[in-house]
DNA sequence: GCGACAG
DNA sequence: ATCTTGTCGC
């Protein structure tokens, strides 16, 4: 069974594909035990935005060295529209994934996974297309509401939509704004949430994120 | 019609 | 995301 789909589509489009494809992700827990492997994606953006620059790492765990790196860069064909990061991003991530040598356990995305208005995020679409067991890890909210996080590392509160849990805003750092964790594929909430917090043992966002935003930087 | 809106 | 230096606070 072949996934893969074209990135040549309209924004419609790509939201009639975001409901078809929403069935077809694994919700149960498809790790073997905590990960010895992480992958991390991030994505930027030169020549004035009309490149797309992916920059993927691969860190060991629990000591978070980096055993991997990769970057590729691919023409932005599709424009930033809320809701549908994805069709935007994949195309330069999935090479820069290709391009690792050493395999990974899972994957840590750079924002939303089921925290999305069709429950097809990033990490849905990247973990699905690669079969990797995947997580987003978001800055800041997409959809769904939630109660104050205690400022306590470590602490978190559920983010709901419409009566269903659809995420967690976790507290990586005290007195430090809280990051949005949702599964992607292959994932449980709880386990994500575990696997955050062992990326985390110093700054807000993910080591995984953190290395490679700084690959694809300086 | 008026906001909200991952990166 | 990206354009950009110093600066306030732990």
């Amino acid at each position: 069974m072949t996934l893969s789909h074209t990135w040549d589509l309209s924004p419609a489009k790509a939201r009639i594909l975001q409901e078809e494809l929403r069935g077809q992700v694994v919700h149960d827990d498809l790790t073997t035990g905590p990960p010895a492997r992480v992958a991390g994606i991030d994505i930027g953006f030169e020549r004035n935005g009309s490149v797309t620059r992916a920059a993927a790492v691969v860190l060991g765990c629990p000591g978070l060295d980096v055993l991997d790196t990769a970057i590729a860069r691919r023409p932005t064909r599709f424009p930033y529209v809320p809701g549908l990061l994805s069709f935007r991003e994949c195309p330069a991530a999935l090479a820069a994934l290709e391009g690792l040598t050493a395999s990974a356990d899972a994957l840590v995305c750079d924002g939303q996974g089921y925290a999305h208005p069709r429950r097809f995020g990033l990490a849905c679409h990247l973990g699905l297309l690669t079969s990797l067991p995947s997580i987003g890890v978001a800055k800041s909210r997409l959809i769904g509401v939630h109660e104050p996080v205690p400022d306590k590392k470590g602490a978190w509160v559920p983010l709901r939509d419409g009566g269903e849990t659809i995420g967690a805003v976790l507290r990586t750092r005290k007195r430090v704004k809280p990051v949005f964790v949702s599964v992607g594929y292959g994932f449980t909430l709880a386990r994500a949430v575990e696997l955050v917090l062992a990326l985390t043992p110093r700054y807000r966002l993910p080591e995984t994120t953190r290395q490679a935003h700084r690959l694809a930087s300086g």
